[in-house]
DNA sequence: CCGCATCCGTTTCGATACTG
DNA sequence: CAGTATCGAAACGGATGCGG
């Protein structure tokens, strides 16, 4: 049974928290920002989250407006959980959350969804001008992504959306390494933890390009 | 005894949420964005928070660095919470929660902190730049807090810490009423929900000046 | 396998009472 | 005023089961 308790305040803040405040709800926005994924996928996203309380907070996400449930078409039948406009507004609050969260140690050990490294790259992306142009494809958990920059605009869009300049292959633990340490490249495709093709100079500087704007 | 949970997740954004996710952390840090309060302000402000709870949050904050308790010099001889410089640029991610959260329905009833009109009217200022200029004096629930805008920045300061142009005195929620409706202020000064001072034209100006931009 | 629903032990929360 | 102590209620977390 979904929860219904509420801070009674009229204030915007309290009022979002009511929301958006229950354990674990943030999370399951997070997951949704770069596209539609399913129960599974967000289980698996968020280790730790047990699949009844999943769908608790599913069920209070779209009766509040925030996630919207979509039936694939035929033949897939199977569905979807992706975020309402509404839900999409709350990007900000996200940003906000990372960036303050970011300034802490740089943590020791957890689980690491590829929604939640890629949005951590391209925060740092797009806090930093310098980085570079180009289209590149992110294959992480059986999955792509395709990253654009272009005219000063950072877009990650799950799916091969178009051909791109260079091509990584990994894991999202290995991914945020690199983005901390970007010259572990060559070592994490030497050890198999990464594969590379196309433009590798242009992923070199990338990966650079984050690594200097996060410091 | 404070929680430990913790997401064990290696994503910025879960990190922020386990120093500050737990529920009344935010609502706490909020009461703290315009200056320090004593432990029975915070109750009063957060009614629904047990005392016990509020403790264990405090602690929890205050071994996170967050919040900061600071006893004061004698006579006074009480303690303040406070936030820390860490704790203050959370700021950020409260604006945003509460840009969110205001896009809601007007909200039906519940309690309401000066702390909490206070920031909204700030806020709706600061996103609204027609705003008058001008320092005036806002008394509610037996405090005093200074409203400066001077050469486009708008501060609201605890304390009578400058002389004003016009002074209101009410309680948090004729103060919001009349965010929303300035011409209502007539009304309330007759029934004596409120009281003015000073020059009344500007703080007339003032209150127009969010309702447009609230709009 | 996926998308839940049910059951159950543990943790956290909320209300009230009480103390220095 | 500033917390502590206690206790029932609610929420959480893990395991298991079940229909498609």
């Amino acid at each position: 049974m979904p929860t219904t308790r509420s801070y009674n305040d009229l204030c915007p803040i309290a009022r979002a928290l009511d929301v958006v405040g229950e354990r674990w709800a943030l999370l399951v926005v997070r997951e949704l920002l770069l596209g539609p994924q399913r129960f599974s996928d967000l289980r698996d996203a968020l280790p730790g989250v047990s699949s009844n309380l999943l769908t608790d907070r599913l069920r209070e996400l779209e009766a509040r407006g925030v996630v919207r449930r979509r039936v694939l078409p035929p033949p897939a039948g199977s569905s979807v959980y992706e975020l309402t406009d509404r839900g999409g507004r709350l990007e900000p609050v996200l940003d906000a959350l990372g960036e303050w969260g970011a300034t802490e140690s740089p943590a020791a050990d957890g689980s690491l969804s590829a929604t939640a490294v890629l949005l951590f790259l391209r925060g740092s992306l797009r806090a930093h001008p310098a980085a570079p142009s180009g289209t590149f494809r992110l294959r992480l958990e059986n999955r792509a992504w395709t990253l654009v920059r272009r005219d000063g605009v950072l877009e990650i869009e799950p799916g091969d959306t178009e051909a791109a300049d260079a091509e990584i292959r990994t894991d999202p633990i290995t991914l945020n390494a690199l983005l901390f340490d970007p010259d572990g490249l060559d070592a994490a495709v030497a050890t198999g933890d990464a594969e590379i093709e196309g433009d590798v100079d242009a992923l070199r500087r990338l990966l650079t390009a984050v690594a200097l704007g996060g410091s």
